[in-house]
DNA sequence: ATGAAAGCGCTAACAC
DNA sequence: GTGTTAGCGCTTTCAT
């Protein structure tokens, strides 16, 4: 007997062929493109299939067919709620496929991205999802050249590598400023976490949406270089009223700094909305329910991940994907804590 | 000239090895086993592969090796904060290695659990971690014969198929049925989203921990058949307080519950501790920050997830994974919403 | 310490 | 509609 190699044991492709008693290639052909076998040979080919159990093997699969069943998707958190929902919405379409889901963390680094970008396509990936829009040159050289659909998420821009949904945060968060103001609000602050792309262009929607007032000033603007938390929210707006003894409402970058603010306000006695108004942004579930309740601006995070799946798996089934952009836009709902009037 | 065959373009290990002089097989030591070849060799070859820009093929590496880079991680739920923790405890861990983590989604069946461990295991994957100790036996019986390391979660029990860590879901509830009871409280409830194996055993510490004193009422228990959310607490007060209008304390399975109650509370004009005591579960940063601050039981969902994937890594590197099984414990956090005393 | 040959399981290319 | 052949890029086995 000659030397023994692997083999994990598992049923082969040929094990299948010879219980049916047809070819190799023509149990491949049943199983991916059944249209072009014989309704006999389709039915031999899956009882054969069944009797052995036989499952395809992936890396054989991608090793011959250039293509992997890999979705890879970079987010630049996995912690953060925000894209979790998003994650959600990727998972729930994908589940309606075979391809796999693979999460990539840039941890907000542009040189991670790039590393993260070259590992995928090492895998030859069916698609690729990437978070925003500003990636560094490389990795934009490597999605403009990617031999598989790309879609951009959460932000939307002017020159999509290929495909993009998401919304503007500038607008967003203009339309936030101007509702407080509009609420009467006159000295009014902005709450940031960790500083990103998307939080910075929520800072510039703030600040156009003001100086059209003549009410913006910098010395209300505050970010952190932590997470975004409730006890931030709440530690920031200690901040904000030692620099601004006077400010009378904030708009937060996130729900969870808004949560943490409504905490620290009913803490040192401060009326919301009277007192102080509180605007936070996407709007997650505790908003609504919250006492007094808390105004926020709705963002598609669930209708984003479901999107960019669907488009992918479109594509990829030859199918019309329908719009490249997709701006999902925003709704600002306001509730309690910016009911002043 | 011959047909042509597809070839990605990417280098292959062979124009690594022609560039620097020597076999393919070399380079492949030399990228995997550096310590088994020359140094000069070595040298050769880190040059040629950073001049041709080469990546390892992870399918053929898979194929060749019947082992590929893949850690499975299958969870009930993607968007589950409980989760989502421990997920980035995960991620934390394997991104300081060059293995991939690929995620799945059981949502909580039991059926689609064995699938995608059948999907799983088609991959040859380099590591496996489940959710939980309550595999049905078609997933107990691919688990028992998996040929990787593999780490059941978030819960500890008596058989592992091979390592574990968690920690008493019935010991920490019942912790916390007793802290209750220590404070007072006479009539207490017990809020639950949809049922699962682990919030049906923190059920039966409540239980257990109540009965003791003959404080038990089954009909102070209420499930929902939703996910858990803060909005759903608040519901699921005013269900209590139908049923049991008496009722003066609450555990609640899940941290969001505890919020949703503590704002429905407020709504009510029902005084937090007082009239009313409330405990979470999971003890997010949100219970500390609330007005007044809730009380929780701290569990370690981030360092579930570190450990699982360094005890993979230790033995994918041959190295000693340390305790096979490990209770990782928790903490009764008393805070404000039940210091009735 | 290095290499030659074989082959992992599958599909693309070209028959018929 | 089905089969034959070759080969994807890597690692294993055996040899030196």
């Amino acid at each position: 007997m000659a030397r023994k190699r692997r083999g994990s044991g598992n049923p082969t492709i040929m094990d299948v062929a010879r219980e049916a008693g047809v070819s190799a290639i023509t149990v491949s052909r049943a199983l991916r493109t059944p249209g072009r076998v014989s309704a006999d040979t389709r039915a031999l080919v899956a009882a054969a299939v069944r009797t052995m159990g036989y499952t395809p093997d992936p890396a054989a699969k991608a090793l011959a067919s250039d293509r992997s069943d890999i979705i890879g998707v970079l987010v630049p958190s996995v912690t953060n709620s925000v894209f979790s929902d998003t994650l959600r919405g990727l998972f729930e379409v994908s589940e309606t496929s075979d391809f796999r889901v693979q999460i990539a963390n840039t941890r907000y680094s542009q040189a991670e991205e790039e590393r993260l970008l070259r590992s995928f396509l090492s895998q030859r990936p069916a698609g690729l999802i990437v978070t925003g829009v500003d990636q560094a040159a490389g990795s934009a050289a490597l999605l403009r050249d990617a031999p598989c659909p790309v879609v951009q998420i959460t932000e939307i821009g002017p020159a999509p590598f290929d495909m993009m949904v998401g919304f503007s945060h500038t607008q967003a968060a203009r339309a936030a400023s101007l509702h407080l103001s509009a609420q009467g609000y006159r000295r009014i602050g902005f709450l940031g976490a960790r500083r990103d792309e998307r939080s910075t262009r929520r800072l510039s929607g703030f600040r156009a949406g003001l100086e059209g007032q003549g009410l913006y000033s910098p010395a209300r603007v505050l970010f952190s270089d932590q997470p975004s938390t409730v006890p931030l929210g709440a530690a920031q707006l200690g901040e904000l009223l030692t620099r601004d003894p006077q400010a009378d409402a904030v708009l937060c970058n996130n729900d969870d700094l808004a949560l943490g603010v409504l905490f620290e306000c009913q803490r040192r006695g401060i009326d919301v909305p009277r007192g102080f108004g509180i605007c936070g942004f996407n709007d997650i579930d505790v908003m609504a329910v919250a006492h007094p309740s808390l105004t926020s601006v709705r963002t598609p995070r669930l209708e984003v991940g479901r999107q960019a799946m669907a488009m992918i798996l479109a594509r990829l089934a030859d199918q019309d994907p329908g719009p490249m952009v997709r701006d999902l836009g925003f709704d600002l709902v306001p509730r309690d804590s910016t009911a002043r009037i």
